[in-house]
DNA sequence: CTTGACCTTCCAGTTGCTGGAAACTTTATG
DNA sequence: CATAAAGTTTCCAGCAACTGGAAGGTCAAG
């Protein structure tokens, strides 16, 4: 199978798939022309991938899930590990966004908003308040 | 005034300082050795950014807002607009790690994570459930 | 036979820094 | 006063995860 139909069964872009198999990730046969030849095999970890990437796996993470899922003989615990800490990552990163949330809703709620220079959000970004 | 005095008052690293004169954000003086010299304009506009990008601001934001900051007739909306924009993007990406925490949370809570090779993480990953 | 769609490789750019090397100046110490 | 340590300079490379584009080979249709 060509890359592109590749691509399309996967949901993947074709740049991206080539550069899975530059980091090593998926590394298909090849045409007697050069071409890229995928088996259904690799369409699975390609699809794999997608949705790996797409819970926002990085892509260390998703070298390891993948050889889990590789793996017979895995642990579920090996996976539910590497799942647990991403949520616990994902868990901080929306605290943190939540509080420049609720930071910057309150400046844009303070700001009149027209053509006058006085802007409570420049003189907080300033300083000169705090 | 040296660079890591600059730093120590902004709050930034010096690289980070050496990096926004780079892209041309904030341009001290020199010394006569040739050492960077900041003036309190200069820290001024580095506290600025210190406190923009610590809200998450782009610096390509940074860059307009700094301009916003030192003009006396600016009007307020446009602060307001792009202050706007940028907790419009924050309330997307808190909604978009919020659908991924759910997701996630669920797999976990549902994965015994035990020495057996069955996981239901792995499933979804897979495809093999959807 | 040529046109256009595909495919290949390789190199550069994105964002916002950060680390490190090589060389200079200044400051502190013995 | 010599020297060592700390601070400074410039420049180059690398991070994550692609994405865009150039230059060229291949293939199917008309």
């Amino acid at each position: 199978m060509n890359i592109s139909e590749a691509a399309q069964q996967c949901g993947l872009p074709a740049k991206t798939i080539r550069y899975y198999e530059d980091i090593g990730l998926v590394l298909p046969g090849r045409q007697a022309n050069g071409y890229r030849d995928y088996s259904d095999q690799d369409l699975h970890k390609l699809r794999f991938l997608q949705r790996s990437r797409g819970l926002g796996f990085s892509i260390d993470d998703c070298r390891l899930l993948l050889s889990l899922y590789e793996d017979r003989n895995r642990a579920s615990a090996d996976v539910r590990q590497i799942a647990k800490a991403h949520l616990e990552d994902i868990d901080r990163k929306i605290a943190e966004l939540k509080s420049l949330q609720t930071t910057l809703r309150q400046l844009v709620h303070q700001c009149h908003g027209d053509d006058r220079p006085d802007c409570p959000i420049i003189e907080d970004l300033a300083g000169t308040v705090a």
